[in-house]
RNA sequence: GGCCUCGUGGCGGAGUGGCUACGCAGAGGACUGCAAAUCCUUGCACCCCGGUUCGAUUCCGGGCGAGGCCUCCA
């Protein structure tokens, strides 16, 4: 059997993996908070442990891996957007349009993005009476504590308490450390600035729940015990642990898995929470942790502009494009999400796709388990996807030059997660022109003859040398150009940001001017295309002059 | 300030104590009526300075640089 090997957080090595019990390897990931569309650094733990799940299934088998990722449906955002999308309603009844709509939207893109479903997705709301006796147990070991109505988890008191493990020892801070680097206000009921809410009271008009340890109004769960109880729920109980199980050994799981920067304090306090409440030395034997995600050499962020969503993504780019943009980054760098990064992306899996279909048929099937060994040999190194890549990328050429079957390489790319490989003319919905906010616009209802023209992938293949003239000539007058990963092209003075409106203009007639003359010259010189357009209604006029090119429908 | 990552050719990005990653872009060629597609060929790459070594991009030390966390955040 295939040896896997991966990075453990806890020691910051890289470790021989073994599962618990083989016949239930256990994942936890920490998932969404539903109150608004996901965005691309939402996505790249849902891809990055999406390829895990898959590795595990095809190592030990497909109904031996137990994958449950959460939703967190309790959260002032949620709050927030309820009262301000669904005034009229009760909140409550608000509160359920919000999370149930975000939470379908989520699992649309997700789906797009080849990502399968976990094996179990746990709700906050569904789990609050065994976070309540979490919180129960807690108070009972000392550990946590009643004041004002909250209950407070105190990490001081744990590091007393005999057995349990260090607090601080997965993010390696010690209390003084961060107590030392503490910047927050600390709330008046704290014993310590260090303890964190376990239960707190609900506001009037906010979801409450019945409280635990006595307090007499309705409360609400902290955001960290959710995830204890959601894995206790789904990860434990079902195999013997829990809290009625007085055998540590039987308290902990395989793999837990989440972004970098929930290390501290999100899942610190999850450990503590659960060891100290099962008596345990370790929540998870593993812990995985994916890099952060910039967009543009920024950190993605409102203000800037640079916030992208995975459905504004997708409206422009194939799923299967950005899962292969994602996966060119071991998962634990930090990557650098840039449109011209996806374009090369897109180039490239459409190419896989075009040629898979060609042999294989539309909507051919694969069978995964039949992926070639040195995918499968990367992906077992920890995740090692970018040496799986390339990997992959030689199984192409390889099935190409008819030295293996078509079917070992379709495989192969399932196994990384590329679902959409089968489909034909999928991947050339995603170029709609508007990699400019202006400039020619393609209209649909022609998709399918355009493919065939590949007209779409011309304009593509030149969109590089269109922007770096673009981006230079603007940036001799002293200003900053910057294309956010949508193809929103937005001009600033370089040092105010500020949009100024009237070169704002100039350039997108100008881009507007470049793009078509580009794609007129590349294509209109083409008797065939230009007779093919004439036939579809397409009117081209004269290349040389830098001439448009539009639909006459 | 504390903790932690990282620094490879135009871009992305593997890997290794001595021998080539790979993809995109670029250059040259083959094929094609032109174009596209495809195939072949091609590039003084490993931040700086010391050390270990017969030999370091790869190990050790220092420096410089970039980024993250310490506060809701994947």
């Amino acid at each position: 059997m295939t040896t896997l090997r991966f990075t453990n957080t806890l020691t910051r090595r890289k470790e021989p993996f073994a599962p618990i019990d083989p016949a239930a390897v256990r994942l936890y990931v920490c998932g969404p908070t539903v109150y608004d569309f996901a965005h691309i650094g939402n996505a790249r733990p849902v891809i990055i442990f999406d390829v895990l799940f898959r590795l595990l299934r095809h190592v030990y088998g497909a109904d031996h891996v137990v994958y449950a990722r959460n939703i967190t449906d309790v959260d002032d955002k949620i709050n927030a957007r309820a009262a301000r999308d669904w005034p009229d309603l009760p909140f409550n009844a608000a509160i359920a349009k919000v999370t149930g709509t975000t939470a379908r939207q989520f699992h649309e893109d997700v789906a797009a993005l080849g990502a399968l479903p976990p094996t179990v997705e746990p709700r906050a709301t569904d789990h609050i009476a065994p976070m309540r006796a979490l919180i129960e147990r807690l108070i009972a070991r000392g550990v946590a504590y009643v004041a004002e109505d909250h209950v407070l988890f105190s990490p001081s008191a744990m590091d007393a308490l005999p057995g349990a493990p260090r607090y601080g020892s997965l993010a390696r801070r010690s209390l003084d450390e961060m107590l030392a680097g503490a910047r927050v206000d600390v709330a008046p009921y704290k014993r310590d600035p260090m303890d964190f809410v376990l239960w707190k009271p609900s506001k009037p008009n906010e979801p409450g729940w019945p409280s635990p340890a006595g307090i007499a109004v309705p409360g609400r769960p902290g955001w960290h015990i959710e995830c204890s109880a959601m894995s206790m729920a789904k990860l434990l109980e079902p195999f013997g642990g829990g809290l009625t199980c007085d055998d540590p050994a039987k308290n902990t799981f395989d793999i837990h898995g989440g972004g970098v920067d929930l290390v501290f304090p999100h899942h610190e306090n999850e450990i503590a929470q659960s060891c100290c409440a099962f008596g345990g030395q370790r929540m998870a034997n593993l812990w995985m942790h994916n890099g952060f995600l910039q967009v543009e050499g920024e950190k993605m962020s409102k203000s800037l502009g640079n916030f992208v969503t995975i459905r504004e993504l997708l409206l422009h780019y194939p799923g299967d494009a950005l899962r292969l943009n994602m996966l060119r980054t071991h998962y634990r760098q930090p990557i650098d999400w840039r449109s011209d990064g996806v374009i090369s992306a897109v180039g490239e899996v459409r190419n896989w796709a075009e040629w898979l279909v060609e042999k294989l048929g539309d909507y051919f099937e694969v069978d995964e388990r039949l992926a070639e060994d040195s995918i499968v040999e990367a992906l077992a190194d920890d995740l090692n996807t970018p040496l799986a890549l390339s990997r992959l990328r030689d199984l192409f050429a390889r099935t190409r030059r008819n030295e293996i079957s078509a079917t070992i390489f379709a495989a192969s790319a399932r196994l990384m997660g590329f679902r959409h490989l089968n489909k034909p003319g999928y991947f050339n919905e995603g170029f709609t022109g508007n990699f400019f906010q202006s400039g020619p616009q393609i209209s649909s209802g022609s998709e399918s003859e355009l493919r065939m023209l590949r007209l779409r992938a011309a304009v593509c293949n030149d969109l590089g040398h269109v922007i770096e003239s673009l981006t230079k000539e603007i940036e001799r007058d002293g200003f900053r150009v910057v294309f956010n990963s949508a193809g929103v092209m937005t001009v600033g003075n370089r040092t105010s940001g500020d949009l100024e409106a009237d070169f704002r203009a100039k350039i997108e007639a100008l881009m507007a001017e470049r793009n078509a003359a580009r794609a007129a010259r590349n294509w209109a010189e083409s008797d065939r295309l230009r007779d093919a357009l004439d036939a579809m209604g397409v009117a081209v006029k004269d290349a040389k002059t830098g001439a448009t090119w539009e639909f006459k429908r």
